[in-house]
DNA sequence: CTAGACCCATGACAGACGTCATGGAGGACT
DNA sequence: AGTCCTCCATGACGTCTGTCATGGGTCTAG
């Protein structure tokens, strides 16, 4: 019995390596591959996948709620989210999400395998560098509409700008701006807008 | 004769994947992999490598310093810049530094080692996807100070803490920001500066 | 029912920001 | 020597931003 494994990461080139590295292991097997987040749950059905490896950054669907979609399907197929970014906030998503394990793209290689088989075997695999960050990091402080006009305000929007994005006053938007700022920290929009997004609250 | 290879590239799982990758191939051995962009000569000349693989992102001295240094240093190993962002400076710069081919992480796998076998005779190989863009593309206008504020002003910084940090006065980092606005585009120094980064002129 | 959240909005004010005009110091090219 | 460019700086201007006070509407919890 060999483990069948679908691959999801939108880099051809490291979707095609993490296939030739798992290939070598004699319990494993990979059955298919997407680029896009939103052809996930079709093709584990398709394919009858016992896991998925998924990157969080995808075109389509995000690895996140692609974990989700696949968790809904409820066709038995286990996720093993496979990131870039140890973001605190992402670990917590992830496993809100109904992902079976978290993993960052720096752990050695020869963990990757195990990190497969004990998702497949029905545990929770967390990075352990990661964990200690996760609980240590408080939960999102933010409310809904806070969030909506720090996203916007990411990549140096002006408040006018925001405002039409969120059909909202340019005063209303600068309240929220300032509350939220208050909360995350920083004493431009930009500022808080990224380090919120490095907690994993956008 | 197999072609010798060295692997730079921060995230493990990535570097070991692609090792497995190009395993395959009865032409070509990894000989050695390193985690930092400062350790590629060292180890290159040590593990007589013919040509290295170069992420950009790396911790220590970026992929593209990595290539011009290894151009210097005269051993006789070309390099290949493997990385995830197409950014149209970038190719510039790598081809300015040395560097013996370009490509993307996500060209199909299959077009990797012909790459590598392209560079190893001496071509230089480029991804045809990012030429058409890099020729399009202008050649950076910003003058030097010009991007050292741009750059500090990423992140959202006042003006007064870019004043700091570069040593300028807080008028002069007006102006700066001001011209460089008016030459990349926007009415924000953040999304100037984003809109920067994304040429690769910073 | 009341107290407390969040939602949306308006008005006012100090300070920061983007733009412009202007100036001097230094290097490069004719 | 004169011209041109970049570098650095200052001052003045109108606008944008961040903060605060204040108010009304909704919805939940005690």
């Amino acid at each position: 019995m060999t483990i069948r494994l679908l691959l999801a990461d939108d880099q051809a080139l490291v979707r095609g390596a993490l296939a030739a590295l798992l290939a070598l292991e004699d319990d494993l097997e990979v059955v298919a591959q997407v680029g896009r987040g939103d052809e996930v749950v079709e093709v584990a059905r398709e394919s009858r996948a016992d896991v998925c490896l998924l990157d969080i950054e995808m075109p389509g669907l995000d690895g996140l709620a692609a974990a989700a979609a696949l968790q809904d399907a409820d066709i038995g197929c286990r996720s093993l989210i496979v990131t870039t970014f140890g973001r605190p906030g992402y670990l917590r998503k992830a496993l809100e999400s109904g992902a079976g394990g978290f993993v960052v793209k720096d752990t050695p290689a020869a963990e990757l395998a195990d990190a497969v088989r004990r998702v497949h075997a029905g545990f929770r695999v967390v990075d352990p560098s990661l964990a200690a960050e996760s609980l240590a990091g408080a939960a999102n402080p933010l409310t809904e509409r806070e969030r909506d006009v720090l996203r916007e305000a990411l990549d140096g929007a002006s408040v006018s700008d925001i405002a039409a994005r969120v059909h909202l006053s340019g005063g209303t938007v600068r309240n929220y701006l300032s509350s939220a700022m208050g909360k995350v920290g920083g004493s431009t929009r930009v500022e808080a807008a990224r380090a919120a997004e490095r907690q994993g609250w956008l």
